[in-house]
RNA sequence: GCUGAAUUCGUCUAACGGUUAGGACGGCAGAUUCUCAUUCUGCAAAUAGGGGUUCGAUUCCCCUAUUCAGUACCA
């Protein structure tokens, strides 16, 4: 009865992979390592019209940018190889004439250009055509067709699919691990494909049974779009005989638009100032370049944390995770029912989040290059006593040039309004003489400065509000920026009373 | 249209018949601070509507509404 735990993870090559899928994943490693089971990556690219060059790479990358080890797949091989549906192709039609002798399946002769008339005449009716048990009688198809014609025709080279002998009038009763029992009425469906011979390849449903059942697969977690093909796919396991081994079926809820309506999409990050894509994305065919969150300066532990709370939450009122922290709080039975808004400015705050947690001298490594950029020759030593005093103001590390410019660069120009509002009355003498305070101060700490002047302020009941910001001026010429003791400290005493004195003569003499 | 799923503050969600319906983001107000942030405190803000079942419904059942999905020789 215990089954070993096998789950996969089976994206379509056919773009960017999204956020939406990006989170199946995730649900889907979360779920197998909770469990001590394995993750599959399997590539159904069985759609040999919407291949598109570099998607397959794209969806590896983002997986291990996101931290989500896959155990088995096309890069590490595995018991099951190959992982690629295309690569696989010869082992899907056995299955498919199996269901064609036992009587689960059946020829169906018609062109595309055939189906679409129909479909047409349907509509211009009011209606919607569907191949199902109405209509398969009527058509070319193996099931009123004498053998010989039926051998004749394929072996004429006519074109000819296989398609699913949908039951009439029966009750599929399905279980859902997250909506329980779902039941549905045969009648309702249609005659789905299951082989074609254009290019000799399985539709998703055949495929995706066989290579399930082949694989071990125990549980399948996908999105919710996915559900209305639940009872073809029960119906399928059972014709192959493969009922008892089927796996367990989990339906995602979708994730929708920010606004509005529907679920998203590719277009909404560009019209609303967000990534919908794990990476950056530079569509082959158009060369348009779409958002990615790794690089619009997201920390992937951010981005899944995000991610994972979104449909999915522990019961309790945490909500920082760690990848382990996730694995080991995951249950399928504590994900939500219902599609979830996607929260910019929820992404923003856990990104923010890990910001102010991170590592100060990991925060300078990443800051080194933004300086280098800006033409400011830094030592990473610097970098990280900056990244520490300007982190918890930060989302991004792409915030910190504009959080600290005014630390490297020494004013050569000041605020206007803050002139106006600071450098007037005793305040130019007080910075003077702050200044002199300043160069008596042996061990340049934050500690030994802030004492040193605020005692002296206090002591002498002047004006903290008036001094402070002049002083402040007159160190980084505006009037925002972090503590400006930390401030004096990271630039040392020769260079804070540099920038004084400088401001003073300047600032004196306009 | 048909089939299915879903429906708690603006958003993400908790409460698996009994709570002043809780938390977080965002918003607003205040405190702290030399500034701007951070941080902290507080405030406003929700059970889609209607019927049942029950001593008691956010929770169970039915109807309606709304939203989403599917309705391809795409996945």
């Amino acid at each position: 009865m215990e089954r070993k735990v096998r789950v996969r993870f089976a994206p379509s090559p056919t773009g960017p992979l999204h956020i939406g899928g990006v989170r199946t994943a995730l649900y889907n490693y979360l779920f197998a390592r909770r469990n001590g089971g394995d993750f599959i990556l399997r590539i159904e690219d069985t759609d040999s019209q919407r291949f598109v060059p570099g998607a397959e790479e794209y969806i590896i990358e983002s997986l291990k940018w996101c931290g989500i080890q896959v155990d088995e797949g096309i890069e590490q091989g595995g018991p099951h190889a190959p992982y690629r549906q295309s690569e696989r192709k010869e082992i899907y039609l056995k299955y498919a004439l199996q269901l064609v002798e036992s009587g689960n399946a059946y020829y169906a002769f018609d062109t595309p250009e055939e189906l679409n008339a129909l479909r047409a005449e349907a509509e211009k009716n009011g209606g919607t055509f569907a191949y199902n048990y109405q209509v398969r009688e009527k058509l070319a198809t193996s099931l009123h067709l004498s053998a010989e014609e039926v051998k004749e025709r394929i072996e004429r080279g006519d074109h000819w699919v296989i398609r699913f002998k949908m039951p009439v009038n029966e009750e599929v009763h399905m279980n859902d691990l997250i909506r329980g029992q779902v039941t549905i009425n045969t009648s309702t469906l249609d005659d789905k494909v299951l082989y074609k011979s254009a290019d000799n390849l399985p539709t998703y449903h055949l495929a995706n049974i066989v290579d399930d059942h082949l694989m071990e697969i125990s549980h399948v977690i996908r999105g919710e779009e996915w559900l209305p093909s639940l009872p073809l796919h029960y119906l399928l396991y059972r014709a192959f005989g493969w009922s008892d081994s089927q796996p367990e079926f989990a339906h995602l809820p979708l994730l929708l638009k920010p606004t509005g309506q529907g679920k998203l999409s590719k277009r909404d990050g560009d019209k609303m100032g967000f990534p919908v894509f794990p990476l950056q994305w530079v569509s082959p065919t158009t060369g348009e370049t779409a958002h990615g969150y790794r690089e619009d300066g997201y920390f992937p532990e951010a981005f899944i944390n995000m991610l994972a709370l979104l449909g999915w939450n522990p019961g309790t009122e945490q909500e920082i995770f760690s990848m382990e922290e996730l694995i080991a709080n995951f249950s399928l039975d504590k994900v939500g029912k219902s599609g979830a808004r996607f929260s910019p400015d929820k992404a923003r705050w856990f990104n923010a989040q890990y910001m102010h947690h991170r590592d100060n001298e990991e925060l300078g490594r990443l800051f080194l290059p933004i300086l280098h950029e800006h033409g400011v020759k830094a030592c990473i030593f610097l970098a990280t006593k900056v990244a520490a005093i300007i982190k918890t103001r930060a989302t991004f590390i792409s915030d910190f040039w504009d959080l600290s410019y005014f630390i490297f660069i020494a004013p050569t120009e000041y605020e206007q309004k803050t002139i106006d509002k600071y450098w007037k009355g005793d305040n130019p003498a007080h910075v003077a003489h702050v200044r002199e305070l300043l160069a008596g101060v042996g061990d340049f700490t934050k500690e030994n400065t802030e004492k040193t002047v605020l005692g002296w302020i206090t002591e002498n009941g002047l004006p903290m509000g008036q001094i402070m910001n002049a002083f402040r001026l007159a160190v980084i010429g505006v009037g925002k920026g972090p503590d400006l003791f930390d401030i004096c400290g990271v630039i040392g005493k020769e260079e804070t009373l540099r920038r004084i004195d400088r401001a003073l003569e300047v600032l004196n003499n306009r």
